[in-house]
DNA sequence: GACGGCTCCCGCCACT
DNA sequence: AGAGTGGCGGGAGCCG
């Protein structure tokens, strides 16, 4: 079973730490052994007014597949050498992409110029590191991970049980105006999972902004503020998101994948899903085939 | 891959 | 004045 270890550093992120919690820890599925380490264990103040209490110490990250490190406060506290030896966090990220919240893009930049810091979107994948903006987009973050390890249906299932819209991709920008959606009456939610149901069926911008009940202009202008992104390029996503799943396994051909998600040819799936996954339909079901 | 035809979407601006 | 809205033009990008 592939082990994920939590590193809680004193003034951990409690949220941080929960969705990885929540993506990896969770009973229902025995894919990931989650743990909690801490450099000293036991408790751990968080930085809303509660501790959280680690088990483990931080030998158990010799054995983890992949090491979790939550946000903490402050971060320009120097930290214990065996934890930096533990993490080989030292220059790790040097001559690599990362990112992190805007807020603190520029001083990461600033700090570490060795760092090639991506300041607009949601999360990077360098392979062997791998680095998120704020709160939010550690839960694409965490679901990117899970689809690496186990594909994209075992990241939508996830997803659907802690109940979060469905992925986003790392390119996307980090949401400047409202970081998180409130207003229930004003929220394009609802038109986002009509949309998904519709998803087979061909979508126009047009339809979208109706059933929102906005003039296109102003459903564009809003759909941006609330996903980071446009209309369509949202629904090209969702459709090549849905794509992988089918894929993954799936006896379907290319075509009838194209068709089921919405796209409305092969050519058209092929096009989009060169872009979102760099691969092809067919070699990336492959790489599912043979990894089964 | 190339090429039409069409949609999308963003800046601009008028209107409330 | 200032914020929110929506129509328009046209370049960008999507699709067959």
């Amino acid at each position: 079973m592939h082990r994920v270890v939590a590193l809680a550093l004193p003034n951990v992120v409690a949220f941080d730490l929960s969705i990885g919690a929540q993506v990896f820890g969770h009973r229902e599925e025995e894919m990931y052994e989650f743990l909690v380490c801490a450099p000293a264990p036991g408790a751990v103040p968080t930085t809303t007014g509660f501790a959280l209490l680690a088990e483990h110490g931080i030998d158990v990250l010799e054995r983890a597949g992949t090491v979790l490190v939550p946000g903490f406060e402050d971060p320009r506290a120097q930290l214990p050498d065996r934890v930096l030896d533990a993490l080989r966090a030292a220059g790790v990220l040097d001559g690599r992409r990362a990112t992190t919240h805007w807020r603190a893009t520029a001083l990461l930049a600033r700090r570490f110029p060795a760092i090639r810091v991506e300041p607009d979107v949601l999360y990077v994948d360098e392979g062997r590191v791998l680095t998120s903006a704020g709160v939010a987009a550690g839960i694409d973050l965490c679901l990117h991970i899970v689809r690496t390890d186990f594909g994209q249906r075992a990241a939508n299932a996830i997803a659907r049980r802690i109940v979060v819209a469905p992925q986003r991709e790392g390119g996307q920008a980090q949401f400047l105006e409202r970081p998180v959606p409130t207003e229930p009456g004003g929220s394009l939610e609802s038109t986002r999972l009509w949309a998904l149901e519709h998803l087979a069926e061909p979508l126009t911008v047009a339809e979208l902004a109706r059933h929102a009940g906005y003039s296109e202009r102003t459903f564009a202008r809003r759909f941006r503020a609330e996903t980071g992104t446009t209309p369509l390029q949202w629904l090209i996503a969702q459709r090549t998101l849905n794509a992988r799943g089918l894929l993954e396994g799936g006896e379907l051909s290319v075509e009838a994948v194209a068709r089921q998600c919405g796209f409305g040819s092969a050519p058209s799936l092929r096009q989009h899903f060169r872009r979102a996954v760099r691969s092809t339909p067919t070699a990336y079901r492959a790489a599912w085939t043979d990894a089964a």
